[in-house]
DNA sequence: TTGTACGCGTTATCAA
DNA sequence: TTGATAACGCGTACAA
């Protein structure tokens, strides 16, 4: 038998005593703590696993001995020999900042409950746009088996099409649908539309829209919803009324000097995200106009600035949260049973009332 | 030979057509690539991983192959068999979004560059009260092999009891140092006091403090740094211009109220982070005040809001991503070797220059 | 330059 | 109720 790595480190084991901060290794196995207890390792996985057939005082002895040597099983070593864990990867670009928290919290529950293993990745924008063969290198490496993807990556065709090429199993999040793939969003032209028929149950008439960039998927469903709302209510829509901006702070800011400096100057502006909402009433503090007093605003998303901001804002809250976990538990399911139908899961949206609105004087 | 579970698989993956959809064992093995390239699976191992003995057609060969299949090497098999790779976990609770967002950004290239795995979690927090076990049961169950625990978690000195308890090695973010464990940080202390300088800079004399609740460590250190400014100035620390709040929006707005209504007015008030000073703002906006004209206000973390409030605001960044990169690096490292005056690393902030100030004019 | 044998830490299967 | 044995997919040591 030749002088292998097992020898090697049984040697150096039995030498150096084993601590904390040893660099490798620190970990003992069930091997060690079968030992220890006198039971096969057979018996311990049992204990560990919660299987009811063991003996009471057998339980007890296995459970002395990986207190006593600090005993933690190797999700590696399990997933491998159960096959039952996969490996989901959770790929994000640049969502907000409160959408990602939320978004982790979601995948990381679901993710637990079910064993998986989810592995966090933000890919490299620059790198995606030029190098075509970045995908394919990224997933050829890793061992990921499922992929949950966030807006805005989930929006971007290529990408999209590139990950349906790769035969990974994947659900995007946001209101788009690729091929076979699954994908979890809320009904975002009805959520606009809820928000600017509370502005006009508030009275307003004249609303100015602060349309998202052209590249994402809900900027059209949005305004979409906007459009509607202001349609039932009997007036025509204003092309004066609306300007464009790209989902940040500063664009809000300048959308909102547009429409602010126009000749018809709208009661209200429902920017399509909270950050635009804030850019604009930072553009309406300037001008020395109060919010809600002299103009109400509202955003979309529920993100974290908007009610920090002052005044808190109005907006739109999606479930990101349980969306994740959603998508998660989608991932278990055997795609070619669900109808094809189904494959787009819609989850309900919430209207959350802040102080950046107040019902038109006249 | 038993009808074991490979003959089962075997069958079944003879029958049944392999597709990307099916529930589990979507990846080809390695042999399957080696049988197909008509080489051993040991060559392929050796294609994987860059080792330049093999011959070129060969080489080609097991690549094709690998495409063909769309093989992808499973991190779990890979890291049993090299026990190279760390089990990684990241523990954080409820830092502000911002932060959570660098953080991950940080700890996760660190990982992949090391190939680690990195497992993110969030611990109840109740539970992390009331149940004495749950640290131990986590860690019990879980085979996280380090730990990087994020602040506020990582000041709790409870919690980092446990931790250090349970003989797991781990690197804290954040001003503290808890007995053999490493920590990186920046000095706290040195960036109040550059703030708090900074506003001297600018004229102001009558400096608010808001500081942050005492369960931080950081609230003392910060408000050391401010006192240490305000007496190398040779301005005498007053009682009245300091007010306490908790480290959210509206605690910053009632500290501001207290402030900006006592007898000693401050022309300059440093909330000791991004979401006080931005409750700071909304009371003085309520107030009909005009940042900065009528009021300087500072912040600190350089937490998004920072940015996206208006005016947006003059604040002090860390470097949570280099932080985090750091704190993975140390994990690898023999933490006997590193001298005790080392185990605290210590890096540099910035003091990020926006809106919220100006000049005092007199 | 390539192949063989074995071990990594765990679970599934079957036998005792 | 428990144990022996063979996988899981890959990398290392050594032989060819």
């Amino acid at each position: 038998m030749p002088l292998n790595a097992r020898v090697f480190v049984a040697l150096t084991r039995g030498k150096k005593k084993k601590g904390v901060w040893d660099v490798r290794r620190s970990g003992s196995t069930i091997k060690e703590v079968a030992q220890k207890a006198g039971v096969s390792p057979m018996t311990v996985s049992r204990v560990l696993n919660n299987q009811d057939v063991v003996r009471e005082t057998t339980k007890r002895r296995v459970f002395d001995a990986i207190r006593e040597l600090n005993y933690r099983p190797s999700i590696m070593a399990r997933s491998l020999a159960n096959g039952r864990s996969l490996c989901v990867g959770l790929l994000y670009t640049n969502p907000s900042h409160g959408y990602l928290s939320e978004l982790l919290l979601g995948t990381l529950s679901a993710c637990r409950e079910r064993q998986h293993l989810l592995v966090v990745d933000k890919p490299d924008e620059d790198l995606l746009r030029r190098d075509p063969q970045y995908v394919e290198q990224t997933f050829l490496r890793s061992s990921i088996q499922a992929l949950v993807v966030a807006p805005p990556l989930s929006e971007d065709a290529e990408f999209m099409a590139k990950i349906a090429a790769a035969e990974i199993r994947y659900i995007a999040l946001g209101p788009v649908h690729w091929g076979n793939g699954l994908s979890v969003c809320i009904d975002e032209i009805a959520a606009a539309e809820d928000m600017t028929s509370h502005l006009l149950e508030l009275g307003h008439r004249d609303i100015g829209l602060i349309r998202g960039p052209a590249a994402h998927a809900a900027s059209a469903l949005r305004f979409e919803g906007y459009k509607r709302a202001i349609e039932k209510a009997g007036i025509p829509v204003d092309e004066r009324l609306i300007a464009d901006g790209n989902f940040d702070y500063h664009s809000g800011r300048e959308a909102a000097r547009r429409l602010l400096s126009g000749d018809k100057k709208p009661t209200a502006i429902f920017a399509t995200n909270d950050d635009m909402a804030c850019g604009a009433i930072g553009f309406a503090y300037e001008q020395g106009l109060r919010i809600p007093r002299d103009l109400s605003v509202v955003g979309f998303d529920d993100s974290p600035s908007a009610a920090a901001n002052w005044p808190p804002l109005t907006t739109i809250r999606q479930p990101v949260r349980e969306m994740a976990e959603i998508a998660v538990g989608l991932l278990d399911a055997d795609i070619m049973t669900i109808a094809p139908d189904q494959r787009q899961r819609v989850v309900p949206h919430t209207l959350v009332k802040r102080e950046s609105t107040r019902p038109l004087l006249d």
